[in-house]
DNA sequence: CGGTTTTGACCCGCGC
DNA sequence: GCGCGGGTCAAAACCG
């Protein structure tokens, strides 16, 4: 395709099926019909040639639409995989930290989220199974991950807004309390606390679901202007009928 | 200047 | 009822 020299963008013609809608290719037919008489060919000469043209540059596009729709779709399956996986290792090191320190006996106090969460084995498989509708409907949803870290910030793709500090009995070091900057619209809650076995290991309690989207990483948005540049580019690239109006 | 962090005070639930 | 301890508030400080 000659109006495509200056794109690096790589077409593979042989991925997938075309179809195309009869009005897409009417609407430009209609353009077409619309071109001026050029000297030394018959005007309906000229009609051929240029439908011809702006057919292959159609189709060279849906190619390319095509074969980028297949490239994420094979992004989106790895990612989805991965997730599966990693959602089961956690779980797994749940289920293996709750039956380690199963013969603890229970705190004295109150068992509430502040408690220690190495002693917290019933509450802890509670949390993750969510097996108890009943509980499940008058608390919010509840999750624990233990993190190596050297600081108290633990990356996990939101915003977040610290709001108290406290220092909490039988641990030299302080929890601080996070809420979702997108509170009060967001109810998410963070705890993060070292653990006290391993001071290298942060404990991170999560209370509520998020009702928003991640935010994005900035990365996210320059990639998206790179893929709209490299389209508006193409579509440059594309003689415009415009210019025979 | 607006958003975030810090930190002491206050609130509340639980055990005694 | 009182004390303890975790959770939250809110004003001041901090920061980009």
């Amino acid at each position: 395709m000659g109006s495509n020299n200056g794109s690096s963008i790589c077409l593979d013609l042989s991925i997938g099926t075309l179809q195309f809608s009869n009005s897409c290719i009417m609407k430009q037919h209609n353009k077409v019909n619309k071109l001026p008489l050029i000297h030394g060919s018959t005007k309906m000469e000229e009609k051929v040639i240029y439908s011809s043209q702006i057919e292959a540059e159609m189709v060279d596009e849906m190619n390319r639409v095509v074969a980028e729709n297949r490239r994420l779709s094979t992004m989106l399956a790895a990612i989805s995989e991965r997730h599966r996986a990693l959602r089961a290792q956690v779980l797994e090191m749940m289920n293996s930290t709750s039956s380690s320190s199963s013969t603890k006996p229970a705190p004295k106090r109150r068992n509430r989220e502040g408690s220690l969460p190495y002693l917290e084995s019933v509450n802890a498989s509670y949390k993750v199974n969510c097996s108890k509708e009943e509980v499940r409907e008058t608390r919010p949803r509840i999750s624990r991950m233990y993190i190596r870290s050297d600081g108290l910030v633990v990356k996990d793709g939101y915003h977040w807004r610290k709001y108290g500090q406290k220092v909490i009995r039988d641990n030299p070091y302080p929890r601080a309390y996070f809420r979702c900057s997108f509170a009060p619209v967001c109810p998410v809650k963070k705890k993060v606390q070292r653990c006290t076995e391993d001071h290298s290991v942060l404990v991170v309690t999560y209370e509520g679901e998020h009702n928003h989207v991640q935010p994005l990483p900035v990365y996210f948005f320059f990639f998206l202007l790179i893929e709209l540049s490299g389209l508006s580019l193409l579509a440059m690239s594309i003689p415009s009928f415009s210019m025979f109006d």
